[in-house]
RNA sequence: GGGGGUAUAGCUCAAUGGGAGAGCGUCCGCCUUGCACGCGGAAGGUUGUCGGUUCGAAUCCGAUUACCUCCA
């Protein structure tokens, strides 16, 4: 049986037993900050368990797009050797809120099971939680028991996900592949560690609410939550011995051996798994929205892209490839992912792009692997060298194991754990002592915070919690109820006051946590934090110009988006932003080269905009409704819920959390100061709005006037007089070194020469006291003097800005006897000064002036002693 | 969020605490029928930003921003 008909038949099933077919959310759970992907098919139905709320259906069935890689459920490090695990995997759901329960579910698998898709009774085995003994009865009533294995809480007891929530025991049905040859057990059954018995398809029954001390609640809806991965049980009904061998590989597999020229076999197996697993994890991150990135989601992606192109130079590819896997990923899943048929094109510039930058970081680690190794004085490489590579440089471990092999040399991989090992520590460690706030007060079970910023900048509120930053001398207050609009998407948090019976707070940033408590941080402009008490009534109050200054940036942001996208033909897309109070930045993806030409053409069209006086809507609608009216929008999916979609005037709309302006000539002006490029295709413009850019227009306006002032004309013909002054500088600068030339050797007429005997040589030795003369221009005129002549002493001295200021210089042919370093050393100490230098060259200073004039006709007395001296050492 | 690293001319990078450089590119000139090459010359720098140590900082220390990378 096909894949696709596996897929559609298990949600017809369902949808027959009265289940929603519900489409399957993003790879990116936006409802959930604790996860970094949707690790499993119940990640987008987690809250309706938990909730009193009325919901739209209580039983529900997805096929569900997940990922374990990255995160505490990662399989990243299993691929390849296995063949039951994957980053990216589809897995088959039907859930119950507080609807049927075990018996439906257990009655309802078997079926499924045994009849649609007729895999014969006889191979099927059963596990469950020792204490439901419920799950065993209804078991009993399907097969033998001798078949239905009690397992541990490790194997069978499910969550919670953090310390506290839903729990629950679970069963697992499995089947049976034929005996393992390597197994050693006489009473081989499921939980046995061999390879007999596949495990496809977990039944788990939340009905258990953990609190913090442990104990075990009822939960408010018990119901079901059953996983079953689409390529285990393809593999099964395929007869097959491993995923990779189902048709939802196998196009992959044959595409790799094309390109690569040659076949998948025992040997390169690992890599044909790693390529074909990452692809479509690649894939279908992008297809969600992620992009390579070093932290994150980012991150992860970064890393299977990279993983699976290594991989690819293992079998003998050369370029860039993974690339030209996308249309059969594509071709797999034709008419059941939209957003990969949707932005196929952009895909595969993504991954193209990160392909060529790992090849950048590739021959740069043989650089750095090169020069290394040549400092290395065994055939070992110490640990940590390793772990700096590694870790400093990112040379992929796989690499620096075949460069060693190359150059016959033995990496200490044991110690280089160790290093590794030390890392994680530190980060867990650090991570954990992060908390340094301390807790004042708190009242028990803080939830959401109450937002009403969107219709007000202005409101009362209680105080649930107060904490102290001592590092920062900071403090952070929380409130049921706020205005203050905090830190995300992007867009800084807000500022204002928070002003309660004897105190007022002044807030200087605002944060929101994963729980959606809202923190303002700031310190007490007056009173003291004591008189703070919990549950106190206050006022909150943010700071309206510096919300407007924001809004305007963030709105004038959207412009940009939309203005970038026109003149670019819809190729350039948002990859980030920051929306401050002072200045706004925007990266996007672009592949063509930015000119001022465009830079001008954008900027003038967003004034245009601006000018022109556009209306900026705020409506609330849901997701497919927006998209359906054309909004942009920067994440695929949000299940559920309403979206908030700004509009402005009648040309554009985007989904936006943040907060705007009314209309678009509240913006006033938007300056574009910068534009660069940041990455392969990657670039960033900054621009500044409303005072900022007055202020901007304001101080260029006046350096224009004091540069006019300068050379005494007006800003209108400041450039020809700037051109005439230049032409006329070259000249003067000719004519200069001319006379430099000349007066050099006036100078050198000036200056003291005497002839000094040190160890048999006879040294001439210029001085001279030079005044109002720089350290740079006393080197060259030493330089001049020194030219052209051997054996030769020149020290200068004069008065500078009130110090005295040395220069020595000292022949080469000489400065192996005498050195210029020494010379003032010992001389800038008589000037109560100190200095130093190169053997041919030193310079110095002192505070005592008065001296100079005897120390440079003395001269020729003192530097024989200094060489005397350091003779008789 | 934590650790390591990097930031110098348009680009790629040098410079034991002591006078800011090379190669490529750009511009001008020469050579050549023309192009590629070749030759000669020039322009181009607040050494990311701010502070500290020092007689003196691209270099050492601290803070900050950006990027690279590892861990979470």
């Amino acid at each position: 049986m096909k894949s696709s008909e596996i897929r559609s038949r298990y949600l017809e099933f369902f949808e027959k037993k009265g289940h929603v077919i519900v489409p399957s959310s993003s790879l990116i759970p936006h409802e959930d900050p604790t996860l970094l992907f949707t690790s499993a098919g119940m990640v987008q139905f987690k809250k309706y368990w938990a909730t009193d709320d009325p919901l739209p259906y209580t039983r529900a069935t997805s096929c569900q797009k997940c990922l374990r890689a990255g995160g505490k459920d990662s399989d990243l490090e299993k691929i390849g050797t296995s063949g039951k695990h994957h980053t990216f995997f589809e897995m088959l759901g039907n859930f119950s809120f507080g609807d049927y329960f075990k018996e439906e579910a257990i009655n309802w698998a078997w079926e499924f099971v045994t009849q649609h898709l007729k895999i014969c009774k006889d191979r099927l085995w059963v596990s469950y939680f020792h204490d439901d003994t419920e799950t065993l009865k209804f078991w009993k009533k399907l097969l033998p028991e001798s078949k239905i294995v009690p397992l541990g809480k490790k194997d069978n007891f499910w969550g919670p996900a953090g310390d506290t929530g839903p729990c629950g025991p679970c069963t697992e049905i499995y089947i049976d592949t034929g005996e393992d040859p390597s197994c050693q057990n006489n009473n081989c059954k499921p939980g046995c560690d061999c390879n007999r018995f596949l495990e496809f398809w977990n039944l788990v029954f939340p009905q258990y609410n953990q609190q913090s001390n442990g104990e075990l609640l009822p939960l408010k809806r018990r119901g079901v939550d059953t996983g079953m991965g689409l390529e285990r049980i393809s593999r099964i009904l395929q007869n097959k011995d491993s995923n990779y061998e189902t048709d939802l590989f196998t196009p992959l597999i044959a595409e790799i051996e094309k390109i690569s020229k040659i076949s998948c076999n025992q040997e390169n197996l690992r890599s044909f798994r790693i390529i074909s697993d990452h692809i479509r994890a690649a894939v279908f991150l992008i297809g969600d929205g992620v992009y390579p990135d070093n932290e994150g989601r980012g991150y992860v992606l970064r890393r299977i892209i990279r993983r699976a192109h290594f991989e690819g130079i293992r079998i003998g590819i050369k370029e860039p490839f993974l690339t030209h896997l996308v249309e059969c990923v594509k071709g797999i899943f034709e008419g059941i992912y939209k957003e990969i048929e949707k932005n196929t094109s952009e895909i595969k510039k993504v991954i193209c792009e990160e392909e060529k930058k790992f090849n950048v970081l590739l021959s740069s680690s043989r650089k750095i692997f090169e020069s290394d190794i040549k400092k290395l004085e065994s055939k070992k490489i110490p640990g940590d060298i390793i772990f700096r590579w590694y870790d400093t440089y990112g040379i992929p471990r796989d690499l620096i194991f075949e460069l060693a092999q190359q150059h016959n040399l033995e990496p200490d991989w044991e110690a280089f754990e160790h290093y590794l090992k030390k890392q994680k520590e530190m980060a867990k460690q650090k991570s954990i002592f992060e908390q340094k706030k301390q807790v004042i007060f708190e009242k028990p079970l803080i939830n959401e915070t109450v937002f009403t910023g969107y219709q007000e900048t202005e409101n009362k509120g209680s105080v649930l919690a107060l904490y102290r930053i001592s590092e920062k001398d900071l403090w952070e207050i929380v409130l049921d109820t706020t205005p203050f609009y905090p830190e995300k998407g992007g867009q800084i948090g807000d500022r204002g006051i928070i002003k309660g019976k004897d105190w007022i707070f002044e807030v200087l940033d605002t944060q929101i946590d994963m729980r959606g408590v809202i923190f303002h941080i700031g310190r007490f402009a007056s009173g003291i934090p004591d008189k703070i008490k919990e549950n106190e009534q206050v006022t909150a109050i943010v700071s309206k110009t510096h919300r407007m200054n924001v809004a305007a940036n963030h709105t004038a942001t959207h412009l940009l988006h939309y203005c970038l996208r026109n003149i670019s033909n819809n190729q350039a897309r948002q990859a980030g932003s920051y929306v401050g109070d002072d200045r706004l930045r925007f990266d996007f993806l672009f592949s063509g080269r930015l000119d001022q030409d465009m830079i001008d053409r954008i900027e003038a069209e967003i004034n245009k905009i601006i000018f022109e006086n556009h209306k900026v809507d705020i409506v609330e609608m849901d997701y497919q409704q927006a998209i359906k009216s054309g909004a942009v929008a920067l994440f695929t999916e949000k299940y559920g819920g309403k979206v908030r979609v700004v509009k402005t005037g009648n040309f554009h709309s985007e989904l936006c959390g943040g907060i705007h302006v009314n209309s678009t000539s509240e913006i006033c002006v938007l300056k574009i100061l910068t534009f660069s490029s940041i990455g392969e295709n990657l670039k960033r413009i900054e621009a500044i709005t409303r005072e900022y850019a007055y202020m901007w227009f304001k101080r260029r306006n006046e350096m224009l006037l004091q540069a006019a002032e300068i050379m005494k004309t007006v800003p209108e013909s400041l450039l020809t007089s700037i051109q005439r002054m230049k032409k006329h500088i070259q000249e003067m600068e000719k004519k200069m070194k001319s006379i430099l030339e000349k007066s050099l050797i006036n100078i050198s007429e000036k200056l003291d020469e005497k002839k000094i005997q040190i160890n048999n040589h006879t040294i001439s030795i210029f001085t001279g006291q030079l005044d109002n003369i720089d350290l740079v221009q006393l080197g060259k005129i030493a330089d001049n003097i020194c030219s052209g002549k051997n054996s030769c002493v020149v020290l200068l001295a004069g008065v500078l800005d009130g110090r005295a200021v040395l220069v020595c210089k000292v022949t080469p042919d000489i400065s192996t006897i005498v050195n210029a370093s020494h010379i003032i050393k010992h001389i800038a100490k008589l000037l109560d000064g100190s200095g130093g230098g190169k053997p041919e060259f030193a310079q110095g200073s002192g505070r005592d002036i008065t001296k100079i004039e005897q120390v440079i006709s003395q001269a020729n007395r003192i530097i024989p002693e200094i060489f005397n001296k350091n003779e008789r050492k």
